[in-house]
DNA sequence: GATATGGATGAATACAGCTCATGGATAGCT
DNA sequence: AGCTATCCATGAGCTGTATTCATCCATATC
């Protein structure tokens, strides 16, 4: 019988994020006397207090936070349809909102988006590094319509595809022992400084595939944030790191850097990336599959 | 600036559905004038074409198969919120919709359903089996509340558990040769005839863990819906089918057949339920989680 | 050509939602 | 305690938007 509208959702998000009906009514336009009278009648549709007032404060109820968590959900959705509407009425414009789930695709997007942008001068580009739902999350939830991850995931309606296969090597610097080695033994690491991304053991291949089995751990653990900082921090000496081979041989010409292979047999990983099935025909954003497979070098 | 509302998206999703703005209206409770004027302001508002009108039919535009798209994933999810708030209004009520993704998942399910709606009575079960994205996008897209699966994913703001551990076996009928056997090597059912639920090869256990490995097929493979005709066919020696070891078990007394492991070393398999995380909380949902992993045995 | 069907349009109208004016409650301050 | 500022509630009245009504136009069908 009751309707949702756009407007209950918004009316909801805006008290949560304001505080209060009367800056809630500012910010959408409107005087704190129509948010009273919608609030109320909303209520009284609905049958559910969606807040308690307590003496001058609004709390929302158990109701309140749940139609707060749909608002949440669903408002982006619908303004992002808006804009993508408003796109097409200038023509076959797009924006590509692009996730990433680890720090070398980072470095292998900033290859592909170059070529991609002069390719596609009405589309623009967004990349999202942080998602609530993690990344497949993101594409399901329409946060983002491309996906970059070392983690596929087959047969859900959305569609994998492998765009680069490297080698994951430890890189070390001018003056390390290590450096002319043919490859490196974990137990060769207890006594070194690992210099690493900040994210967490479990989600670094180095740990994963190459020390933990071993039930090796450095002497030391530090995270940088940033790959530039890292391979610095490797060439005066103070730690080795593990990274894409690729990567390193670019920073090669400026950093004198050395890569060795993590065991006899190396560590190799795979980058792909994934769209929504429904999106598989969309043609900016097969452009850019094709793309990234095309960089697979 | 054109605000994107609610009965946009009805009237593009019941103009798709109904074929013409004439029939849309009647269903939408509307005069087919109304419809015109709101679909030309719409229109207008957005500055793209929504339809084409090819002489008196309409035709929807890219930009309109975009909206119908939008409006197809999110008025289901409003008309589930207003649900579930109605549901709110009741006293803590809910819905529990739970989807599954494999045939033995819903011998298991019903199982534990009959003691959770007996626990909770006001809520109520609901149960799908069909995915446009797979179980896991449609906890994503709040198709579903719990899904039970044989492939969990975590890390992604979805949390799974084990719910039960279970020997898949090869069922025979009284008169089998097979019937004594310890076990049973792939070769031998090169000459059976092999019944499975009817869904695609890849995602039967027999055949990824145990035929194809060693390269073998059956003579010949027969499709059947329902476990209980499988079990008839297979009980008048018309077959044989690979379920799990509890299910035989139960349908033992019933009709005569005998559980065979598969190789020496049997194949093990477990089922999982998932939920959002959002949702761990909420007591109706975890509750059957619970009763889930009680009924583990 | 006659008829049926479906969409468009302009003017009239009805009603939902807004504003205005005001009152009550409470927290914070002096 | 009193004073004041802040916030929400309420009713009456207004306004604008969405709807209807009446009508017209286009085209497919027979």
């Amino acid at each position: 019988m009751t309707q949702l509208e756009r407007s209950h959702l918004a009316i909801v998000r805006a008290v949560d994020q304001y505080g209060s009906l009367t800056a809630a009514a500012e910010r959408l336009n409107l005087t704190q006397s129509a948010l009273s009278h919608a609030v109320r009648k909303l209520e009284d549709q609905l049958g559910v207090a969606l807040w308690t007032r307590e003496s001058r404060r609004l709390r929302p109820t158990q109701a309140g936070e749940y139609l707060l968590s749909v608002a949440n959900r669903l408002l982006p959705q619908l303004t992002h349809a808006e804009a993508r509407l408003r796109q097409f009425a200038q023509g076959e414009r797009g924006t590509l909102r692009i996730g990433i789930e680890c720090h070398p695709c980072y470095a292998w997007l900033l290859k592909v988006v170059a070529p991609y942008l002069a390719a596609w001068p009405d589309v623009d580009v967004d990349v999202k590094q942080e998602f609530q739902f993690g990344g497949i999350g993101a594409l399901f939830a329409h946060e983002i319509d491309l996906l970059v991850t070392p983690d596929p995931l087959y047969e859900t309606g959305l569609r994998f595809e492998p765009v680069l296969d490297y080698e994951q090597v430890l890189v070390v610097g001018p003056q390390h022992p290590l450096r002319a080695a043919p490859f490196v033994q974990p137990e060769q690491l207890a006594r070194e400084t690992l210099i690493t991304y900040p994210i967490a053991i479990d989600r670094l291949d180095i740990y994963t595939q190459f020390l933990l089995p071993a039930g090796i751990r450095p002497k030391r653990h530090k995270p940088i944030e940033t790959t530039d900082i890292m391979l610095q921090m490797v060439a005066s000496g103070r730690g080795v790191a593990a990274l894409p081979r690729w990567l390193v041989e670019e920073y090669a010409p400026k950093l004198e850097l050395t890569a060795v292979r993590l065991g006899t047999q190396g560590v190799t990983k795979q980058i792909f990336v994934g769209i929504r099935a429904a999106d598989a025909q969309t043609a900016y954003l097969r452009a850019f599959v094709e793309l990234g497979r095309e960089h697979r070098n």
